[in-house]
DNA sequence: TCCCAGGCGATCT
DNA sequence: AGATCGCATGGG
């Protein structure tokens, strides 16, 4: 199907923005992204976008996905008196915080932990080759319960080193219940957070990428060593992105995505 | 080859 | 509370 979009929606930075794993850019300029047991082709000329996937099935996952819903364009207007984050808006302008599968993000940022992005992707993709569902033409992401039963040998060779007690903890953990996916959605962020910090392999950092990225809760701006560089080199050693409250993450993809960018 | 990566947990002071 | 250290592995 085909649409237009009104909003800042710039398919390559999404995929560039560190935010996902599992994005793909086709030889004709068109982007894979995939989400759990989902896969989208989708392509943009200026605003108009276009997907291989049915009304039904945009309206009632991807628009969502793509959080089509909020207003970026305004959202970048917010800010002031900020040179640094006017110029990071600027260039990110385009970037929407993907609503991706909590599941997904948790394994995802354990994994990221002392890794570059590109061996982040590389070893994820082979997590979904080896215990992910085979659906049509790709892989799932696995279940809780394929990584729970999952061999430890294949999942070492999957480059997982020695996050893999964490990974074999956290499914466990999904799979009984203990910590329970749908029921923190419900949560205060606090709370959440909370929760999220007492699962093994799960810091500041983590909680927060899954936080913004898997739960939605903008208003975390987890800081990374790009993060840490930019509060020390554009900031004087203050964090400048809290005071964005709910806002706080979104400056914090612009940001993240700005400062990697001049460092190319 | 060497260095470091979207950090974290354990173990100290 | 804050500082230090080891950690498995792959990419540049």
């Amino acid at each position: 199907m085909e649409k237009r979009v009104a909003d800042d929606f710039d398919l390559k930075k999404i995929a560039e923005s560190g935010q996902i794993f599992r994005s793909y850019e086709d030889p004709s300029g068109s982007f894979i992204f995939m989400s759990a047991d989902k896969r989208l082709l989708i392509g943009q000329d200026g605003n108009d976008i276009h997907m291989d996937c049915t009304k039904e099935e945009w309206d009632g996952f991807w628009a969502h996905y793509f959080d089509l819903s909020e207003d970026y364009a305004a959202i970048r207007k917010t800010v002031k008196q900020d040179p640094f984050m006017e110029r990071a808006a600027e260039a990110g302008k385009g970037i929407r915080i993907l609503n991706q599968d909590p599941w997904e993000m948790l394994i995802s940022f354990i994994i990221s932990q002392r890794k570059s992005i590109p061996a982040i992707r590389s070893c994820i993709e082979k997590i979904c080759e080896n215990f992910g569902e085979k659906m049509d033409g790709f892989y799932a992401f696995p279940t809780p319960e394929a990584l729970v039963k999952a061999d430890t040998e294949v999942l070492k060779y999957c480059g997982v080193g020695y996050r893999l007690e964490y990974i074999k903890d956290a499914a466990r953990r999904v799979l009984c219940g203990e910590t329970d996916i749908e029921g923190l959605k419900s949560l205060s962020d606090e709370k959440l957070k909370e929760h999220l910090l007492e699962i093994k392999g799960v810091g500041n950092k983590v909680a927060d990428c899954v936080m913004l990225f898997g739960f939605h809760r903008t208003g975390a701006s987890p800081v990374d060593v790009w993060v840490k560089k930019i509060i020390d080199e554009d900031y004087n050693g203050t964090d400048p992105f809290p005071k964005y409250g709910k806002y706080a993450g979104i400056m914090q993809q612009y940001a993240f995505f700005y400062k990697r960018l001049l460092k190319e």
